[in-house]
RNA sequence: GGGCGAUUAGCUCAGUUGGCUAGAGCGCUUCGUUUACACCGAAGAGGCCACAGGUUCGAGUCCUGUAUCGCCCACCA
């Protein structure tokens, strides 16, 4: 195609570029990677944006690294390939969703759950509206990136949900599941008691709340017929058994009291001990008694922990201040009570119903078993704050409150319904990832050198113990194969992938201070809750059946099964349907389910194991599923008496009734597998993807995730595949705004990467983004406003939100006509205000991507300006590589080349190590200092007539293009076009420029180590000072700049020689006409001098003594400082004794050189 | 409460094993529209490197402490 300079604008106009340039990919394909094509794999999977928004600064930060990496891999002829996707986000979509359907008046989320509860279908209903919002902003999200220039494989796109990734989760549940991993445990959950769901915890909002400290007095108790001494022994554990309590007519108060301190008074109707510092000196002796529990009447024993903090008044300790130093346990209804509870297996007593009233309906074991007080029965179904009054106004007045205290803490609310949440007990489903197989493979795949042993070994024995996971274990033990990783390992197919980098051992951060987080985060981790009470996400793949007890065991001989157990009679039935013939159990598991009670007792009682009542059969197989489903059906159907098909008539012989687990997983699940769900995981055989491109090779995200995302892809990826999910984790930082606060939807300080595309262009963004990753953690950028009016960008006027955040005011004027205003993006989030025709809302901007606007402009330009020099080798001037003056003979052009060759080394080093701010800026000093402001304007005045100095022009030109292109990829993708055009040959001898139809797919430069010339660098360096003291004696003469003038120049005969070999450059970047240069030139009358070491400068007919005594003043004092301190550090002994000669020798050479030119300068100033 | 980071020019930030006469971009001052670029060019001004101790011949850089700001985790006695 015919290009020349008179398409190029004079401004870079990037709107006019970057659609163009991306057809141009697309209609390549550009980004598209063959699994089977060769060469070094490299794999990015990118970190799925949230359906829940449009991506915003973070996002385009993230995105940009990424991109950057996998281009620059490209280039460098890798088999390269970009994973892009979204994740479904479980309870923040359905969120989102929920409230945009409020807010449009639509039926939402609780009509839905009321069709569903009628027996309707509202729960696909309402996942049809979430799927909706997830197409919308797909569709937007995957326009975002596009419109960045990342060069995602976009064949390839997946979304958290989709078929593939479905699959993926499916085989991961039923692996963890069938190896003991996955179990169903009581946990506590944080209850939102207005919405009735439970919360992840980063939906629960810290607030600080100004509540108080009641002090209570809780009755000590003795058994009547023992002594007053010493009872405590069998006391303590037969006080934990209900018949106890029943029997409380054998103790007796002593008089004695315990003072608990609480904040929730309330919660005392279900405190099952209390518990005190077994270092306590005072109140150790208590444990192993027991005390009454007021209104209940319930015994309790008093138990030693540690965990309690022992009192003190004077402590820096806010809570030693205002601990009494004996605790109130209630397990059901705070987090440390539960694990206090776990710990010394103590009864755990919920006494609250879903909604938050007080009610004995929904786990108050031994409402009937204590003779309670009839004020009791009054506290039923009030709310838990009006039971808080009640309960502290009838401690007052049996003289049990012992003191009120103010305190203020943080307390958690909902962020739906902003109420406090509510710590609830419910049933939930587990990973153990507290598993040696899975949190012990975590630590052993970091790199041993970021890894820190202080803390003993590195898997601490008995921390499942701890952690409550008794029932897998118990399931482990009896499928009696305990599976070690060895084990895991030798049944995982080896691939390809995973030797050397990929093997577990090889996880390393950049920067390498987030191992730590890594590490702590693993030697501390707890079990994984994976359910949530959600319909959007991928379903728990597990089924519950109850056993129909009375005619489980007679048949079983007569159907002629091996499998003497309800579970084989429901997996002969299923083998059956599906002709799974041996396979059953590489088909289906099952967990035998044990009633949830929370104490070991509990779990005792009536059970007993070989006759379990209900079992939980999970699944590989989705058509199990469909086929439960569908006698599920006829179960129900058959109450009415519906016969039951003949399929399943055994089968509903032994299975009273089957549901599904309403619950979803955890979306962090699904994110957990992404990098191998992607790629078609579990499918091994002929997956060459997943071969070539997990491991991949590194993840960029940001540090919050660490725990949430990175441990668990560690975890499943070495589990599933015995190999890591990526080598390198690269942590970046966070962007704030300009007042350092988060950036966040609700503030308005959030910037859509299309704004800033639209002010700024895509590549002022990136290469601005690039710049600003530095390795540190957070950097700030502040937000502007344009103008919808006038387009016109500028601060806006900022104010304290209620909450004290500063933000942009809703309703700003427009700042050259005031009678126009506009709203912000604070004002339509927080509601304060609303856009309209007259008043629109604001794009946000930043004039911080004026560096990249304003490097794109120059770049831009500067191609312009070579390639109009470019183009006139069509007018007969054809050049010959080292012809005439040779290629690179001149100082310059060995200058430029020796500059390039370092900056290709700069640049691949600073790449390779995630040193974004150093790529960048190497080549925008590059750019803009060297080959702009030197290398250009000093080959001004012989490029036209140079063939070689062109090839040399084309070359450093070319290699600008590559090097950039990774950071700005529009506009060096469009300027390449124009080189072709201009310039098909270039490179020289060391530095090839292998021609390419795309820049995209352009090899990456190369420049040979011949190339490098440091005596070409010295000798333009001191052509360079020559020049700038010229420069500088000028400005301070106040001669204009186009003027040019004579000058005499003494200086050293061999530079005076190198001067002349380039006096064409030298005379034009000065703009003077040399008179006379050489050591023997003196001081011609009414000249102007500059002094320097290297040589002195006369400026002729421009002598103006008072400037000239200014200037050598001036720098007379700053050379006699130099001088003072130099010969300071060398009379210092110490320095010359113990500093490195080279060091010494060096400043003595410095010294000498500040002597001299002080002289000088004194002889000159003398002269005047 | 535990952990991590920051504090360097008016603003936003670099400064890699201690060697610094401390840099960049923006902003500011002076000059300038010579045919690449005013989203430009030339020349300049501007810093007790948060504070206090320590190690060292030498500290922006290492150690200890203090203050302020930010983030992550934990946290309803």
């Amino acid at each position: 195609m015919p290009a020349t300079t008179t398409e190029l604008a004079k401004q870079y106009r990037p709107a006019d570029v970057e659609g163009e340039i991306l057809a141009r990919w697309d209609d390549a394909n550009a980004f598209h990677a063959d699994e089977s094509a060769g060469g070094n794999p490299f794999a990015v999977v990118i970190p799925p944006p949230n359906v829940t928004a449009a991506l915003h600064m973070g996002h385009a930060l993230n995105n940009t690294l990424q991109d950057i990496l996998v281009r620059w891999h490209r280039m460098m002829g890798d088999n390269t390939m970009w994973m892009p996707g979204t994740d479904h986000a479980g309870i923040a979509t359905q969120t989102v969703v929920d409230k945009r359907l409020q807010v449009e008046g639509q039926p939402a989320l609780k009509d839905y759950k009321r069709i569903e509860a009628e027996g309707g279908n509202g729960r696909e209903q309402f996942i049809d509206k979430v799927q909706q919002w997830k197409d919308e902003y797909e569709a937007r999200i995957t326009d975002q990136l596009v419109k960045m220039g990342c060069s995602c494989d976009w064949d390839r796109q997946r979304f958290t949900m989709d078929d593939v990734c479905a699959k993926a989760v499916r085989e991961a549940f039923f692996q963890l599941f069938k190896d003991g991993l996955i179990y169903r445990g009581k946990r506590l959950v944080n209850w939102d008691p207005v919405t009735q769901t439970a919360l992840a915890d980063d939906e629960v909002e810290m607030e600080t709340v100004d509540g108080h400290f009641w002090y209570m007095k809780y009755p000590v108790v003795e058994e009547r017929d023992q002594g007053t001494e010493g009872s405590s022994d069998q006391g303590s554990e037969q006080s934990l058994d209900g018949s106890m309590a029943r029997s409380l007519g054998r103790f007796v108060d002593t008089g004695e009291f315990v003072t608990v301190a609480t904040t929730r008074p309330e919660t005392m109707l279900g405190d099952t001990a209390v518990a005190v510092n077994p270092d306590d000196p005072e109140r150790a002796k208590f444990i192993g008694r027991n005390v009454r529990l007021p209104i209940v009447n319930r015994i309790i024993p008093v138990v030693g922990d540690d965990y309690v903090v022992k009192p003190d008044p004077e402590s820096k300790d806010e809570k030693a201040r205002f601990a009494s130093g004996f605790l109130k346990v209630t397990p059901a209804h705070d987090p440390n009570d539960w694990e206090i509870g776990q710990r010394h297996d103590l009864s755990v007593i919920n006494v609250m119903a879903p909604d938050a009233s007080i009610s004995k309906d929904h786990g108050w074991s031994d409402w009937d078993d204590t003779p309670r007080d009839e004020f009791c029965e009054i506290l039923l179904g009030m709310d838990r704050y009006e039971a808080r009054e009640a309960i502290v106004t009838w401690f007052r007045e049996q003289g049990l409150l012992d003191d009120v205290r103010p305190y203020s803490h943080s307390v958690g609310h909902s962020y739906r319904s902003h109420v406090p949440v509510e710590p609830y007990l419910s049933d939930q489903w587990y990973v153990k990832v507290t598993d040696e197989r899975l949190a012990g493979a975590a630590l052993r795949a970091m790199v041993a050198d970021q890894r820190s042993d202080s803390d003993g070994p590195i898997w601490r024995d008995g921390e499942e113990e701890r952690h409550g996971g008794t029932e897998a274990r118990r399931h482990e033990e009896s499928d009696g194969d305990g599976a070690g990783a060895g084990d895991v390992n030798a049944r995982r197919q080896p691939s390809a992938g995973f030797e050397g980098e990929g093997d577990p051992g090889a996880l390393r951060f950049y920067p390498a201070r987030y191992a730590k987080t890594f590490q702590s985060w693993h030697e501390n981790i707890r079990d994984w809750c994976i359910s949530r009470q959600l319909w959007w996400g991928h379903r728990i793949p597990v089924w519950t059946a109850k056993i129909n007890t009375r005619s489980r065991w007679l048949d079983v001989s007569k159907m002629g099964l091996n499998r003497p157990t309800p579970f084989g009679i429901v997996v002969a039935q299923l083998t059956k349907l599906f002709d799974w013939s041996d396979d059953a159990d590489e088909a289906i598991t099952w967990d035998q389910s044990i009633p949830t009670g929370t104490s070991r007792k509990d779990r005792q009682a009536g059970v007993d194991e070989s006759c379990p009542t209900v079992i939980r059969i999970c699944s590989r197989d989705p058509r199990v599923d469909e086929l439960l489903t569908e006698f599920a059906k006829q179960l129900q159907d058959s109450e009415r008496g519906i016969p039951i098909h003949s399929k399943f008539q055994q089968l509903a012989e032994c299975v009273t009734c089957i549901e599904r687990d309403p619950d979803v997983l955890d979306t962090w699940f699904s994110s957990a597998l992404w990098p191998i769900s992607t790629l078609g995981w579990p499918d091994e055989e002929n997956n060459a993807a997943l071969q070539t491109w997990n491991p991949s090779n590194v993840l960029c995200t940001a540090r919050e995730i660490i725990t949430l995302w990175v441990s668990r892809m560690v975890m499943f990826n070495t589990y599933f595949r015995g190999c890591l999910p990526f080598t390198d984790v690269f942590i970046h930082a966070m962007i704030q705004d300009g007042e350092g606060q988060k950036m966040s939807k609700s503030l308005g300080n959030g910037v859509d990467p299309l704004d800033i595309i639209h002010s700024h262009g895509s590549d002022a963004m990136r290469f601005t983004l690039a710049e600003m990753t530095t390795h540190t953690q957070d950097v700030r950028m502040p937000v502007d406003v344009v103008c919808p009016h006038t387009g016109e960008a500028f601060h806006p006027k900022m104010i304290t939100n209620k909450a004290g955040f500063r933000v942009a005011a809703p309703v700003q004027k427009c700042p050259t006509d005031g009678n126009k205003k506009f709203v912000t993006g604070y004002g339509v989030a927080s509601g304060e205000a609303k856009a309209t025709d007259e008043m629109p809302q604001a794009r946000n901007t930043s004039s911080r991507f004026d560096y990249g606007r304003n490097f794109a402009n120059k770049l831009w330009n500067a191609t312009r300006f070579a390639l109009s020099h470019l183009e006139e080798r069509h007018e007969g001037t054809e050049a010959r590589r080292d012809e005439g003056s040779g290629v690179g003979g001149s100082l310059v052009d060995r200058w430029i080349l020796t500059r390039t060759a370092d900056v290709i080394a700069q640049t691949d080093d600073a790449l390779a190590k995630y040193d974004f701010h150093r790529y960048a800026h190497t080549l925008y000093q590059f750019i803009w200092n060297d080959v702009c402001d030197w290398y250009i304007e000093a080959i001004k005045p012989t490029v036209k007539g140079d063939a070689g100095q062109r090839r040399v022009l084309a070359t450093v030109l070319d290699v600008c293009l590559r090097l950039l292109h990774p950071s700005m990829p529009f506009i060096t993708e469009k300027l390449w076009e124009h080189l072709q055009a201009s310039a098909p040959e270039r490179g020289v001898d060391g530095l090839p420029c292998e021609p390419s139809e795309l820049l995209s797919h352009a090899a990456w430069p190369r420049a040979d180590v011949a190339l490098r010339d440091e005596a070409a660098e010295d000798q333009f360096e001191r052509a360079r000072t020559v020049v700038t003291m010229i420069r500088e004696v000028r400005a301070e003469n106040k001669v204009p700049p186009r003027e040019k003038v004579e000058v005499s120049i003494k200086l050293d005969a061999e530079l005076a020689d190198m001067l002349r070999k380039s006096e064409a450059a030298f005379t034009t970047l000065a703009n003077i006409t040399i008179v006379a240069m050489g050591p023997d030139v003196a001081k011609p009358e009414h000249a102007a001098v500059v002094v320097r070491p290297l040589a002195e400068v006369y400026l002729h007919q421009q002598f103006d003594a008072e400037a000239e005594r200014d200037r050598l003043t001036k720098r007379l004092a700053e050379v006699e400082k130099n001088v003072k301190a130099l010969s300071g550090r060398l009379n210092n002994k110490g320095y010359t004794e113990k500093a490195p000669e080279k060091l010494v020798q060096e400043t003595r050479d410095k010294l000498a050189e500040a002597e001299s030119e002080a002289a000088k300068l004194r002889d000159r100033l003398g002269g005047l």
